[in-house]
DNA sequence: AATTTAGTTCGCAAATTTACGAACAATATT
DNA sequence: AATATTGTTCGTAAATTTGCGAACTAAATT
């Protein structure tokens, strides 16, 4: 998954790259959140959302990846936040892709 | 992956929905020209594309189940357009998540 | 030093995705 | 009727994703 065979532009790329980030409900979901209010632990999401602490771990593990969040040790909590600069990506390239 | 769990809303789970269907970079190159120009027939994504035609049916099967493309049967071809409903159901759902 | 708290990592199983070539279907042409 | 064209479906293999509980880590508290 990264065709640099000139058909795709990097840019495609990353889109996807970042759809794939939010193309599942749970990711979206703390997504959501995070753009709404500015950070949250993740303790605070364990709480509400229907999954196991392990799994919630990994699905923020792989917006950590993406590049869309990041995590500031709070000894002992986890405070999340979105990456900002990445996210300012994202909204352009969506639109860029949308027609927006 | 569909949390009728009251915690991820419907909305929240379309958007994913369509992620999805764009999160692999050929999807996102499908849409993304057909987005740019009305439409365009299997064959011609086929001769671009580095993958093989049964991959490529398989990634525009995916596209339609999403509900973001149709296909018209223009004997012996096939010519794809968006499906500009849920196109635009698309637009509004990443505009309101990407807060644009 | 033992315990508690908050999260991550590990190991594993089940499901899904991605990809291919071969076989098939439907229409158009010879 | 046989052939050619264009796509789809089938069968299969490999890789990735999703999810869980158990084990682990790191810091704070007792």
């Amino acid at each position: 998954m990264n065709w640099e065979n000139k058909i795709i532009s990097e840019e495609q790329n990353q889109t996807a790259r970042f759809a794939k980030a939010m193309s599942h409900p749970i990711r979206l979901y703390v997504l959501d959140l995070l753009a709404k209010q500015t950070c949250c632990y993740s303790g605070d999401l364990s709480e509400i959302l229907p999954i196991a602490k392990s799994t919630l771990s990994q699905h923020l593990k792989e917006l950590k990846n993406a590049g869309l969040i990041q995590g500031e040790i709070e000894p002992p909590k986890v405070k999340y936040c979105l990456n900002m600069e990445n996210w300012k990506l994202a909204q352009k390239l969506f639109k860029n892709f949308l027609k927006l």
